[in-house]
DNA sequence: TTACAATTTGAACGAACGTTCGAACTCTCA
DNA sequence: TGAGAGTTCGAACGTTCGTTCAAATTGTAA
């Protein structure tokens, strides 16, 4: 709080007078956060209709939104469940539907494909992919992100496409079939 | 490290006479961490000599490692950077060192099947994938360590072999080549 | 100008933190 | 048994943290 006072210009206690607590704070911001990509991400797939395409542009939202603002998503990723009680719940209650609008595009595009995976895995690994860059990345170094974006995607979507090419894995597979795909 | 205290059962002093700081205690976890885990991928990747079931291995042991020690991991994830001078860099090299091995599992693997991709971002994607499980890994809903690494693996191998289909995609890859692989 | 509300602030509060230290305890070996 | 080394601990230190509050300042409407 004593940073952001000093950066913001204002008093310790003039913070204070505009926000009650440091965790109401830190709740205000989780929430424009959250909101705003899950606000934008509606507005860009209501003008793409290809499976695969809607995938890509959840991919390019997501990714322009954390490199855009780098430092303000470190600190998110690493106060993600500090907040408690109803502050958390609805903080937590903005990110399931953020997590279903991604497993509706997965579906979609499995029923598209005729493809069968586990859809909880696969949204979860892209998020890892996805969120994981604020450990790594260096404007200096890496592209920009429409490029990740595609990098990405191209990795997940021929990830998630057309069957198992390695034999143990396959057999593995057909041994014990659908272990729950949300 | 009061709670450390509580926990082992020993005093907040007593403890202060086997870690001379918090910082020390940190950097001895983490080199012990880091330096098992590269242990003993060595061991494994001893006995395996196909490229992509070098990778596998990479990701099982990586994974393995991570569930068998969600608590711990997750704290280390968290204090991934709060190390300064001479103990960050040395965690950093070990790092670098793990790091350095994947991307030579990646480099084989490219040769092995005359595949052309950028070996930067297709690790960090996969850390990404492997690393981000502390988030939400819950062992009562996931499968196992065996069958996620089989899923990654699957999603991850996949992802990065065979060309690129989308059309989109194929014309800017030719536009701008090389960004650099490393 | 005056009266009152809105805003801003310096100073302090209690709690939690990493760390230190002298005293007390335990062990070992002559 | 006793001396000295090794071990354990309660109590306190200085600092940082989130938060409060009375006082000072500024803005507003009559």
């Amino acid at each position: 709080m004593r940073d952001l006072a000093r950066y913001s210009g204002i008093s310790l206690s003039g913070l204070y007078y505009y926000f009650e607590s440091k965790e109401k704070l830190l709740y205000l911001i989780q929430k424009h956060t959250f909101s705003t990509i899950v606000e934008r991400l509606r507005q860009r797939l209501d003008e793409v209709s290809d499976p695969e395409q809607r995938i890509r542009v959840f991919i390019l939202n997501h990714l322009e939104y954390f490199l855009a603002n780098r430092k303000a998503m470190k600190v998110l990723s690493h106060e993600a469940e500090v907040l408690k009680d109803g502050f958390g719940a609805e903080i937590a209650a903005i990110k399931r539907e953020y997590y279903g609008v991604c497993v509706g595009l997965l579906d979609d595009f499995q029923r598209a494909k005729r493809l069968e995976f586990s859809s909880r895995m696969a949204v979860l690994s892209l998020f890892g992919m996805m969120n994981w860059i604020y450990t790594w990345y260096n404007p200096r170094v890496d592209a920009d992100a429409e490029e990740l974006a595609r990098g990405m995607g191209d990795i997940f979507l021929r990830g998630i496409s057309a069957a198992v090419q390695s034999p143990a894995a396959q057999s593995k597979k057909s041994q014990k079939k659908k272990s729950g795909s949300n």
